[in-house]
DNA sequence: ACGCTAGCCTTACGTCGTAAGGTGGTCAAG
DNA sequence: CTTGACCACCTTACGACGTAAGGCTAGCGT
């Protein structure tokens, strides 16, 4: 798993450290073993080299953290030049989804991080420029841009605390809260659970797609909505 | 600080822990010296008492986690009853977001917490209940509780990884953000930074309404808007 | 009178982030 | 070729964390 290089003169040596390798690594621990398992220790270990070493590096674990949430929106799919406002919003969100859901840490750690990398700025500035070049007025690229988001992380926010991944064990955990839950108590919770979570082809993930097509369609871009 | 009270037969005794009373004196610690600092030392420190003794009223750490993410919802208002839903969803929400401004800590801890406690459970069965008295279906209703509830999560994140509180700072720190940051590298972040959120007057809690009400305004007890 | 038990305390362990300083291999200057 | 500075990494150590294990004591029922 150690990467090696050649030297200038064509000598074997160790890729030395950088910022970036060091994010990457924390990236995939991360990944693979979860934000809480995310050390020092565990981060120097594939880079095959000691905790200390990587603080040549980096400032400090809060330096790596702010690189890991830039390294996401480096992922994120940039909102497509040349199609209209709508359909560019919609992919960038499903694909800021996709994202998020592929490093489940990156959401707790939007916040309490505020000091924004170059991809994070990239892209908040390629959002805003698509709906700009659509027609939306400064103001209501701010309005859009604050409802999109704020819909997008909260959404994958509750998404990523349900206690089940696939919906195979959906039923199971669910149905497990149903019983163990005073049925009379919370009718209506337990109205939803057996009516509609439990029903058959229930798919949580679908209601993202329901919600981003009501905002997009109540968005516009000027203030002909008339509140 | 320390409470007391008084034995069964007058002989003044510190008042007995309780898993409440852990569950209070956390959410004060983490309220006052923000969730970092939410050590078992640390809670235990104000009931006068040692971390250990902790022990016998939760389970651990994690048991505490989740009663003070029940406390939270105890605290929102629940949907008044004999209002029309969309009033009382509007009022659920500012009341949510208000209390979830008022412990920055809550919705980080949401995510990662997968038990909901009794208070969690009623509200949400209120919510639910409040919409489908205004008239939804059970599937619109899981629509719009998913709907509502992302962008509430999801602003209030955003609100709170802001790095300012008040409007006065809030100059000082965008301005001073913009000026390190290569302006023509993001001409529409900068852009909107200048004219709209430097601009006089501007309010980025006033955001919330917008959103909120396009929200409520998109959403409709049947499925009469025809997807 | 006496042991039970509830409720709190003491001690200790392994792990965390990181401060401080050591070490060895490479390279430029002499 | 020698030398010495420097760079990149390592070793050691510290205080704080969550919590396992077991100890102490006061008040109770018998």
């Amino acid at each position: 798993m150690r990467e090696t290089g050649r030297g200038r003169r064509g000598a074997p040596e160790r890729t030395p450290l950088s910022r970036e390798r060091v994010i990457r690594a924390a990236v995939a621990v991360a990944d693979e073993r979860g934000s809480a398992a995310l050390t020092m220790r565990a981060i120097a270990e594939p880079l095959g080299v000691e905790a200390m070493s990587i603080y040549h590096h980096v400032s400090g674990k809060e330096d790596i953290l702010d690189g890991m949430v830039d390294a996401v929106f480096d992922e994120i799919e940039l909102p497509p030049r040349g199609t209209d406002w709508k359909s560019s919003m919609r992919r960038r969100a499903v694909s800021a989804r996709a994202v998020l859901l592929r490093h489940p840490w990156a959401v707790g750690l939007m916040d309490s991080r505020s000091r924004p990398g170059p991809a994070t700025l990239r892209h908040h500035d390629a959002v805003i420029g698509a709906l700009r070049a659509g027609g939306f007025s400064v103001r209501m690229a701010a309005h859009a841009v604050s409802l999109i988001d704020s819909y997008l992380y909260g959404f994958v926010l509750q998404e990523l605390s349900l206690p089940f991944t696939g919906s195979a064990e959906q039923e199971e955990v669910a149905g497990a809260i149903l019983r163990e839950m005073p049925a009379d108590a919370y009718p209506h919770l337990a109205e939803l659970a057996a009516e509609h979570v439990l029903g058959p082809g229930y798919d949580y993930a679908g209601e993202f797609g329901f919600g981003l097509a009501l905002i997009l369609d109540g968005l516009h871009p000027d203030e002909t909505t008339g509140t």
